[in-house]
Order: C-alpha cells, then structure tokens, then sequence
DNA sequence: ATAATGACTTTCA
DNA sequence: TTGAAAGCCATTA
C-alpha cells in the first residue's frame, strides 16, 4: 500500500464507509448526503458521497436510491437515474410532493 | 502548482 | 419561500 503521509485514511477507507452507512438506511426511508458523510465520520464532504455512490456498478446491493439532497429532492444528473430513483423510491412508500420533494420530517432517517 | 468540476450545503437578500 | 452566491472538498485536468 502506498503511503500517503499523514492522512487518517485513504480514499477507498472512506467508501467503504459511506457505502456502509447508506447500506444502514431502512426501507421507505431517506437519508441527506451531508447526513450520510457526518454519519460515516467524513462532516463536509457530502459531494464525496454523491461521487462514490456515482461509481457504483449498474446492478449493487446497495440502496444508492435512498440518498437525496438537503432540499429533499433527488439530485438531478444526466441519464435515467433521477427518474429510476424516485421510481425505487416509491416503490418502497416514499411519497413526493407535486413539487417534487419528499418530506425529511416524515420520511427522513432517524439514526 | 493552478484551475475546473460536481449524485452538495448553507447563507443571504 | 426562492434563487443566487458563496463555501466546501476530493478528484481531474
């Protein structure tokens, strides 16, 4: 392993983490990206999350389509994910608002 | 080493 | 409540 002095952890560390945090979140319930890097032991680093879940293989065991942003909306992004997500979403009981957005206080995680 | 990026978040008018 | 701006940070170019 390459030595990348002084830092706590090296990149795949802190995936590790974050996908085993988003692993956690329950069913019909969803979780901030901001949440989940403060969860995962990384405070500021919400856009990390987004980018490791970015890099996930199409078929994955981890329920990527529980992460939404601050605003309770599904971050938009090229491609069919956006749509596939709030489909996933859905399916699990997650209800969205006409304007798109999913009430944190209802179906937030609680840790 | 500098600059641009982006599945983000917070602040402010 | 809303949009713009600024803040943030690892990754890429």
């Amino acid at each position: 392993m390459p030595r990348t002095r002084h830092h706590r952890e090296d990149s795949a560390g802190a995936a590790r983490r974050i996908l085993d945090v988003v692993s956690t979140i329950p069913s019909g319930h969803a979780a901030t990206y901001g949440q989940v890097a403060r969860m995962a032991g990384l405070p500021r680093r919400a856009r990390m999350v987004g980018a490791v879940l970015g890099g996930l293989p199409d078929i994955s065991p981890v329920p990527w389509h529980r992460v939404v942003n601050a605003r309770g909306t599904i971050s938009p992004r090229p491609g069919s994910g956006p749509r596939e997500q709030r489909a996933l979403l859905e399916r699990e009981g997650v209800v969205f608002e006409p304007d798109g957005r999913i009430d944190l206080d209802r179906f937030g995680w609680e840790a």
